[in-house]
DNA sequence: GTCTATAATTAGATAGAC
DNA sequence: GTCTATCTAATTATAGAC
């Protein structure tokens, strides 16, 4: 392996390191040393190849909403209504299991997403905005909201409704008896939400 | 002011700035010293009145969700049909006000909720597992979750749509130009909620 | 490119003055 | 009941060896 190679290889252990420390215990409660045990490197060595703990965080927050935004699958352009409701379900289905499948994303959003600074602003304009008109458009998510004005409500309703079943999954096993992690407990709640935001 | 009163006073102030604190920032971001700052006092008298970090957490968690418990309307018993989904409606809604008020009880559930660790337990057990069966029981949220089965999924469900924009206020105005803590903002998403889970 | 050593803060918990 | 002082441990970021 090349000395680039070698490279790349590193920072790319410490930024699936750092996604799963940032997403388990916030910003604040992670620390460097944490993050470069789990990826098998040394403090210092995080700090080199990503100068600060923000610009490690700003790495790790591309690399799991731009998953998202590759799994998502595209919207059928001049469709009939019933296309655009069986393609909004469908699109339903593939976010519920992409959040179950990388909780990380959830726990992102809300962690950036409740204060006023630096690091919210660039989340949302670097990583949510571009996806944010595209799910509330005609014809998507729109379904639900009567008007303009509904679909900001109707976005974080789909968000929180589909994604916190597995981003508190430890707390559902002990309060329901309900393992959220399996896959037929994911297609259930996938048709649920799909039911819910689209009904027939 | 007696002893007893200046007490029970200073232990009031602390857990109302632990509240914020945990919810602001997480239970383990978060500083007995600037717990004891918000509060007016120092830092040694904090775990004076509370032994440990945990102990004022669990106090925390205590006065927020018993808050919570005091807020929600009663369900009718032996009701028509109609009543108990108009009851289910307003209760709903009572949620939804009460989430975008206290948006604490969201950050505390989802902060404790994603580890498997005592704090989670806890609070399953004594803040969550009491409300969960009347939730979820026949004729509530239950018009929504077809079987028995689909129950834990419409729970999480109800309170991921219902809480999210509100905990993440300050993300939700970057993104959307919403300030969800408006009144109007408010009465919308609670009008969306009930529609949504006891569509017509 | 990777590691070791260290500087400057800050953390929770304890002990003792008043 | 409240505050000050202190102990031990852990934090980020930096500097330098290899």
């Amino acid at each position: 392996m090349s000395r680039a190679e070698q490279r790349d290889a590193t920072r790319q252990r410490i930024v699936d390191a750092a996604i799963t420390a940032f997403a388990d215990q916030g910003f604040a409660a992670s620390s460097t040393r944490d993050i470069a045990a789990r990826a098998g490197v040394t403090q210092g060595l995080v700090t080199y190849h990503f100068d600060s703990k923000d610009t490690l965080w700003r790495a790790a927050a591309t690399q799991i909403f731009g998953l998202l935004v590759g799994t998502l699958p595209d919207r059928p352009r001049r469709a009939s209504n019933a296309e655009r409701r069986a393609a909004a379900r469908e699109q339903i289905r593939a976010y519920v299991r992409f959040a179950a499948e990388h909780p990380e994303v959830f726990h992102f959003m809300v962690d950036a997403g409740r204060h006023d600074d630096d690091r919210m602003r660039w989340l949302v304009q670097t990583c949510l905005a571009p996806r944010f008109s595209e799910i509330t458009a005609d014809g998507g998510i729109g379904s639900v909201a009567a008007d303009r004005a509904a679909a900001p409500h109707a976005y974080y309703a789909l968000l929180g409704a589909g994604s916190l079943i597995f981003a508190v999954a430890p707390e559902c096993r002990e309060l329901t008896g309900v393992d959220p992690t399996r896959r037929a407990a994911i297609e259930r709640h996938a048709d649920l939400m799909a039911q819910l935001f689209v009904p027939d």
